[in-house]
Parts: C-alpha cells; sequence; structure tokens
DNA sequence: AGGAAAGCGGAGACCATCCCCGGTTGCTGT
DNA sequence: ACAGCAACCGGGGATGGTCTCCGCTTTCCT
C-alpha cells in the first residue's frame, strides 16, 4: 500500500545508515539524542532525516523494531515452554527489562499502551506488544490462574508502571523481579 | 543555618513573584514550562529567576511546597479517621491523584523516591512525603493487614508506578483506583 | 545519452537554557 | 540625612536543539 516504487538506491542506503546511526546514538545518549547530531554521524543532511523519519518517535520506533519483534517471538516461546501463569510473568519481566535497559526504548512502548485518542504518534509496533499481551493473558485466565476481569492492555500499563518503580530504586537489578511478584499476587485469580 | 542575613527586600519581592507566576506556569504547560518566560512574566530577568532557583527542579519544588506539606498533613488526618490499612491506600491514592492531577509535580514526586546516590537534586520536600509514608506504613504492618516484607519506600514506588499505569489510561479517571487496589492485594499480608 | 523526478543537504529561522557583568538598589553606620 | 558598599538586578549573547525550505545532485527509465 505504501510502496509505489521501490526507494531509490541512495535514498534506501541513507535510510539504513541513519537506522543504524540512530540506535548506536539512543544507546549512547537515551532517548533525547541530538537529531541533527545523528544525522551528522551518519554523513547525511538533517533534511534528509526528518525527511524519513518526521518524528523523533517514528525513528525510535525504526530504530527498535527488530528488538520489539523478539519480544514478540520470545511470547511464542515462553507460551509452549511454561504454564501459562508463568509464562505470562516471566514475559512481563523481559518486557521490564527491555523498558528499562534499552535506553529509548520506554518513550516508544509507553506510547505503544497509551490510550490512543489524544496522543501524538500511534506506533505500528504497538500492535506486537499488544498482540504477545494479549495471547498471554487470554491463556492465563484460561487457565484459571489470572484474574478474569483485568484486560490485556492494563496488564501491560501495570508492568510498565513496575518497569517505572523499578526505575526509582537505581542499581537494585532484583527490583524489577521484587515488584512483579507482588504485581502477581494482585492479579492472581481468586 | 542558612540564614546569614534576612533577605533583601527587593530580593524578597521577587522571590515571591517567581512563585507565584511559576506555579501558574507550571500548571498551565506543564513542567517544561519556559523558564525565561516565567522570568518574564514575572517582569524580573532570566538572571535573577537563575540566581533564586538554580535548576528547574528547585523552582518546581518551591512552587510546590505547600501541595506537598498539604500530603503530609493529610496522612495524620486519615491515620486518625480510618484503620492504618485503609488509611494508607487511600493517602496512596490522593498522593497519585496530585502526581497526575498537578501538572509539574510528576517529576519533583519523582526524584523524591529516586535512590539519591546518582541524581541529580535531592528535594527537601523528599522528607516530607517519605515521612507520612513512614508512618501509614508502619501502622500498616504493627495491624498485621500490610505485608512486613516491603519498606515504606517501595510502597511509594509502586504508588509511583501506580500513578504512571493510570496515566497511559488518559481518560479514565477510575483508573487509578482500579490499578491501586490491584497493588493492595500484592501487598496485603499474608 | 539525456531529461524528469526523486532525493539530498545545509543554511537559517526559531526557541530554550544559562552565564556574565555593568549598572542599580536597599541597607547600615555615623 | 547621607555616604558607601554589598547585594542584587536585568537582559544581552553564547550555545545547542528542532525543523523547514529550496537550489542542486543523483538515479532511473527509455
Amino acid at each position: 500500500m505504501t510502496q509505489g516504487r521501490p526507494m531509490r538506491a541512495d535514498a534506501r542506503r541513507n535510510y539504513e545508515r541513519l537506522l543504524k546511526v540512530a540506535a548506536e546514538a539512543f544507546a549512547e545518549y537515551g532517548e533525547n539524542a541530538s537529531l541533527d547530531d545523528i544525522a551528522k554521524r551518519a554523513g547525511v543532511g538533517s533534511g534528509t532525516l526528518y525527511r524519513h523519519f518526521p518524528t523523533r518517535g517514528a525513528l525510535l520506533e525504526a530504530a527498535y523494531v527488530d528488538r520489539i519483534e523478539a519480544l514478540g517471538v520470545r511470547a511464542g516461546e515462553l507460551a509452549q515452554d511454561l504454564p501459562p501463569g508463568e509464562a505470562l510473568m516471566e514475559w512481563l519481566y523481559e518486557l521490564a527489562v527491555a523498558t528499562l535497559q534499552v535506553r529509548g526504548m520506554k518513550a516508544l512502548l509507553s506510547s505503544a499502551v497509551t490510550d490512543g485518542s489524544g496522543a501524538a504518534a500511534p506506533p505500528a509496533c504497538g500492535s506486537v506488544v499488544k498482540g504477545a499481551a494479549a495471547r498471554l493473558v487470554d491463556a492465563a485466565q484460561a487457565e484459571g490462574t489470572l484474574r478474569a476481569d483485568v484486560q490485556p492492555i492494563e496488564v501491560l500499563r501495570l508492568a510498565h508502571g513496575v518497569a517505572m518503580a523499578a526505575e526509582l530504586a537505581q542499581g537494585e537489578p532484583g527490583e524489577i523481579r521484587r515488584y512483579l511478584r507482588l504485581l502477581a499476587e494482585g492479579l492472581r485469580a481468586g
């Protein structure tokens, strides 16, 4: 649908260079890395950057799609290897770790689970995360270990909240697990 | 201790004007309101603003001390009117509401509960919030309705996480209560 | 080869933070 | 009352970020 023509060779080159440099820059300087600086490092003008990625969010998303998709795949693996309740919790853990560890992912994932009506950027990658969550939540609810009155999106939001809480305890890596376990108690069926 | 001399009259005038204007500006534009603009509105130069409040955080804190102290007082009232467990939860609710409602308070409260070692600004008001939380948590633990293995600071962080989670569900005001109730299950003794 | 369209790039407009220092104001002692 | 000296003011300007605009270059197609 968005494919009138294949991209011109130089355009594709620049696009990919930008993506590579952006991922490095976001990792190094966080989600507020200077965009003009990214353009400069990639050896292109800032105009080129803004044409390919109109907003910071668009670039952020494009730079991390593979990481997001890996989370989607991971959901499938966990669903196969663990009982539904445990699979969900382990996946939420890995999601929270990614949220904190990969600098710049926070903003991306957070806008993915925002009630879209008013927001600025509805990232496409949101559907991957939401889809994975929905599958794991449904399975756990069918199994009867997860209370039936919560929606997948709520679970995602709460996991994001847990990640934020853990972030406040900088330097205590075990805190994510600890807080998530407390959340799990609240989500348990019964 | 910080009181070598009383403040000069013009200095005090400017200080208070800035505080008043800053509270308005933060309420209107959020925590990223332009500082130079605040200075202009207050009828002072930007130099004056930066002399009184070296960082954005300092201004934010000064502008909201009264709101924070009101939360401290409220903790006392709730402790008197309700059983400890309920008092804690109601207070956390009001804390979360303040976090979301008063734009600009979020950053302030969040830095208050951060593991201070590396952070930029250790706000004095943090002790008010932490003190209130400690009292309510202790009482609830003594009563036996709150699990004994959580620390007050952890409860604060989790409440902050709940507020963040609720923020993602923009426009659903009941979500704070809902998410807090889930957290409460996880924190319940037993 | 040659022309049209797609794409490039960086100058520059705009806005924010924050320092700096010449000039001004309020306080204090006589 | 008034002189003198801190303390304090104010805004100009350096720095750095975002994002647009448009003349020029590159690619692709025939």
